[in-house]
DNA sequence: TGCCATGTTGCAGCATGTGCAACGCGGGTT
DNA sequence: AACCCGCGTTGCACATGCTGCAACATGGCA
């Protein structure tokens, strides 16, 4: 492991926080100063910061067009993206799409419900492995020993009354929802909050995504959001077709 | 300079062209495998690589959650979004924001003229500074030493026969745009592409980003690009006025 | 004009990154 | 089924290059 590429990390993660100075990078991360102008010379040489006029640093255009092509990368983005669209459009609900990546559960991208205005919030954010409807229909697909192993690893840190607080319940709920097609979170990650999440499947009939309907319970109480369902699996079964999934079913 | 950290950026742009394994990591980068596991041992903690099942490294979603919080920390590119929003869907046309960073200029957000698919391809990516029209009206605002610096160090490769070849007649161009508060490419980067650009302004009056409308000449003729300029002042004005300008022309 | 805060440079010491060689392991082949 | 081969991982010795110190620029402010 290397202490010079963390340390290098660690700054990046500082100025995701807001802009800094060269002093009070140091004394983040308690090293010299010397040390944190030569990782910034770095960093600012392949542009993932900059420094303003007034010499304090940012997070550069090179981060920017990185995360751009990791996500062309993720083939699934571009080929899910459209009929996400239409079903953002025709629920007018918050639409997310999540991905299973070494060990957790990341959202890879979003359709807000509001204005056309793009949210990059949650791109790149994990997803309660235990709470999030998406989380449930990535880890019921995963082979039993690793499922089990992922499952004993998650902290069980309850968010709502309704929250999952044991390995054995999830893994029952894991079953369910593998057999059902589909999962639910019903007030298990933020008490005003419902979703329904289907799994995208390749040729193969491996999960490799779960789009996900996301609605307040202001907006539209508990049963009405799984009447979204139908058009949910729709869309789910729609971009699997695209991945070359066999339309059986 | 970090030789650590400037090889760990070359992995992370060698991830942006595609999975590799550890072994062509090493290659490419002319080290010991060995060295090349360690840093991604490192860059793999910060989920900003992950390696599949099959031990291929992708670029991770720490990259991606970074990306959004950069994108998020300029406040200009949320303040402009629903008005650039609003242009897009008005005028049907591809819509670019760009700022300048450093000695060069960026796109930090673009909005495109088809399907509500979402383009990530050009944020992030550098605009030539001779050629395109946000790079004028960036480079006009700057106070004239550092522009006829930024201008001196300028590579003026021809993109198409109308490019500007030489820094006067750029310093020239750049004298106009700044008295005439707009600026064009006409089909001085890409022979089939127009475009228009305009200044948004802070409270002090300092241009902090630009707008501009790109359109193929299939689609649109020359003179009528010119024709949606009076739109997109409008909107340069708008967004600028919620940067806290007063509203004086 | 002089002071203070902040970034930059030269240098010596040694921590840390590096490459080598040996090992483990899994997949493909005969 | 046994073997081999390719690829990732580990332990270790060496020296590279990273680190911190102290002295030096620079620019803003009183």
């Amino acid at each position: 492991m290397s202490q010079t590429v963390t340390r290098a990390l660690r700054i990046l993660a500082q100025l995701g926080e807001g802009e800094r100075s060269l002093d009070q990078l140091a004394e983040v991360l308690g090293v010299h100063k010397t040390t944190v102008l030569r990782l910034l010379q770095s960093l600012e040489e392949e542009r993932f910061v900059y420094r303003d006029a007034a010499y304090r640093y940012h997070l550069g255009a090179g981060l920017f067009a990185l995360s751009g092509l990791a996500l062309e990368q993720r083939g699934i983005r571009r080929i899910a993206a459209p009929h996400l669209a239409e079903l953002n459009a025709a629920t007018g609900q918050t639409v997310h799409l999540a991905a299973y990546e070494g060990g957790e559960v990341v959202y890879i991208d979003k359709f807000d419900s509001r204005h056309p205005v793009r949210m990059y919030s949650r791109i790149g954010l994990r997803a309660a492995l235990h709470s999030a409807a998406v989380s449930k229909v990535l880890l019921a697909d995963l082979p039993l020993p690793e499922r089990r192993r992922v499952v004993a690893g998650i902290d069980f840190t309850p968010h709502t009354e309704r929250t999952l607080t044991t390995p054995e319940a999830l893994l029952a709920e894991l079953e369910k929802v593998g057999a059902q097609g589909w999962a639910q979170d019903h007030a298990e990650h933020e008490s005003f909050i419902n979703c329904v999440a289907a799994p995208v499947r390749d040729a193969s009939g491996r999960v490799v995504a779960a789009a996900s309907i996301s609605v307040p319970d202001v907006v539209l109480p508990y049963e009405q959001v799984l009447d979204l369902l139908p058009q949910l699996l729709a869309t789910a079964r729609a971009v699997s077709a695209d991945c070359g999934r066999p339309d059986h079913r």
